[in-house]
DNA sequence: TCTTGACAGGAAACCGGTTTCCGATTACAC
DNA sequence: GTGTAATCGGAAACCGGTTTCCTGTCAAGA
């Protein structure tokens, strides 16, 4: 059987009140009992219960994660930056799936309001309505990354997706590319729909380029997402010399769709992608792209969400800076 | 303030036991009481503390998920696996990364007793004689990954490293080739090292290959450990045709490494990996390469935690089939 | 010497559930 | 009408900690 506080007491020979005292340092306690009480537990290897003590303290030491999909690296890169800082103060993370479904996601905020996780880092795909009330209704610390939510003012970690695609843009644009093309997120994404979209469509605008419906593709950030619209867009608009895509998967996809067309990457066709992912530096050509400090982003998700518990002031808006990655792509 | 069971048993003129015995189900309530206490449930949005629960009932409904890297697709994978199939139980993910470290390795064990999970997955990179010992001491319903334990008889989920090495480097000898050389694991690890080198010298043998000390190179499953293996293995061995790397990564290291010194693939060598992760597929040359069902293996490892935790019978070793893909990078 | 206050440590309440034990009511058989 | 069994529901114990409250002891000050 396990050792409970109740066993050390008794063979040391003193109340559990004393015991407690000695196991976090709340109240002095002489040297003599209190080695006494180190001794049995080191005896008997004794270990606390956390499940005990967070009925009382109302602590669990636990972070929900919610996420759509962990073995996206983009989103595995951002677990570990929150791991990492989660880890060095005695927190734990408790995953949440949601494999893209916002049914899911509703579950999982019940399942994390029932454990009574002491903080939730939320990672939205969906950020419906549903989710912002429920979240509201959990009532912890709470903060986004990459996700907006209407009517909430939960802190926000994120890169400036619009900034971001406007350098990408204008570096094309100012390589000489005038007709470039876009393969952007879907609509119900502002951050890597909407946000990445508008910042295209500024940096045609700051080089005075007009901006054509024909040369726009909507993908749901999949490499056949890519594959697809740049065969497509290619064989609409001859003469495009350019492509931004939403993501590095679909800018991958796409130039495979070009490659099997006959055409080559960059000496036919510039392609930047977002955000970096390992292959990005690997694959053949090495792609041009905007980087992003994703464990950056969760080591500050987790740094704030811990000044939330701690009720310290944080601020409202932490965003990273990222940075155009030129590489073999782009010409 | 939350409401309890007590707000809801005042509320409703019962006793707590009778609305725990409502949400439970564990004894017969007459339909009137019941109905009553659903509806004072329905309308606070009562949900019961799964803390509290867990005071009593000694169950968290929490799996420890120990790997060395959330980031590396490998594992990610297989948690995905473990995630869907816990969720379909109602039981919940506790991350454990180790960063590849023992210590870390030790103090998660350390965690996952104080949290009285009801399981672990152990996917560990040291699988050390500590680490064996700690885990005998939470003594909870465990279960091994891709892990060898000395002094243990936890069951394991695995593929058949030997023969999956056996068969791609046959693979290449049939092919004709006979200078083939090996970029493998380190010495400590049993799984990933011991048995797919094992698997390459029994293929030699069959063969009729002479083993060729010339031909080894030791990495750590790093890109740049095959890029600088494949360099090292080419210079001292010109005649060399073929190259089988113990994981993707690697492998596509040495694509890079050898295309560096000015060498194709696969018209001047032929080059194998292991693992079939997503970069296999859509690199340039596709790689050829050794799957293995990173989800499925995640899947059969919870539902075998499941049946620890029921007291159902549960097979010691659960092998999984892998698989010959054979793409571009070899010929 | 007596009073006062500081301080160590114990008893007990409490956190929010589950479960055992028991009593009250009802139904049924004789 | 009485005895017995079945059934529903309440009181209380319990899970393993933390914390409040209180008591007894001892030292310092008057």
């Amino acid at each position: 059987m396990k050792v409970t506080i109740n066993d050390i007491a008794k063979m040391a020979g003193v109340s559990k009140a004393t015991v407690s005292r000695v196991l976090n340092d709340s109240k002095p306690v002489s040297e003599e009992i209190r080695q006494k009480v180190l001794d049995v537990i080191e005896k008997t290897e004794y270990q606390p219960s956390s499940v005990a003590r967070s009925l009382t303290t109302r602590k669990t030491k636990l972070i929900g994660v919610l996420i759509p999909d962990v073995s996206n690296p983009v989103f595995s890169k951002i677990i570990e930056g929150i791991e990492s800082e989660a880890n060095k103060h005695d927190y734990n993370i408790l995953l949440c799936n949601s494999r893209y479904s916002e049914e899911k996601e509703l579950k999982y905020l019940d399942i994390l309001k029932d454990k009574e996780v002491d903080g939730i880092i939320l990672n939205s795909y969906h950020a419906s309505d549903k989710v912002s009330k429920k979240l509201k209704a959990i009532d912890k610390p709470t903060v986004l990354i990459g996700t907006q939510l209407d009517q909430t003012t939960y802190p926000i970690v994120r890169i400036d997706n619009e900034k971001a695609a406007y350098e990408a843009v204008s570096f094309l644009a100012s390589s000489g590319h005038c007709k470039i093309g876009m393969i952007h997120g879907p609509k119900h994404d502002p951050i890597a729909g909407i946000a990445r979209f508008k910042g295209y469509c500024a940096a045609l605008d700051a080089h005075e380029i007009q901006l054509d419906e024909n040369l726009l593709y909507e993908g749901h950030f999949k490499l056949m997402d890519g594959y697809e619209g740049a065969q497509k867009l290619i064989k609409m608009n001859p003469e495009m010399t350019a492509l931004f895509c939403a993501n590095d998967e679909m800018a991958i996809g796409a130039i495979k769709g070009l490659f099997d067309l006959g055409m080559h990457v960059p000496d036919d066709i510039s392609i930047i992608g977002f955000d970096n992912i390992d292959i990005a530096g690997i694959y053949a050509p090495s792609l041009t792209t905007i980087s992003q400090p994703f464990r950056e982003k969760g080591k500050s998700a987790m740094r704030v969400i811990l000044s939330l518990i701690n009720r310290e002031p944080v601020s409202e808006n932490l965003v990273h800076d990222h940075e155009l990655i030129v590489r073999e792509s782009t010409q």
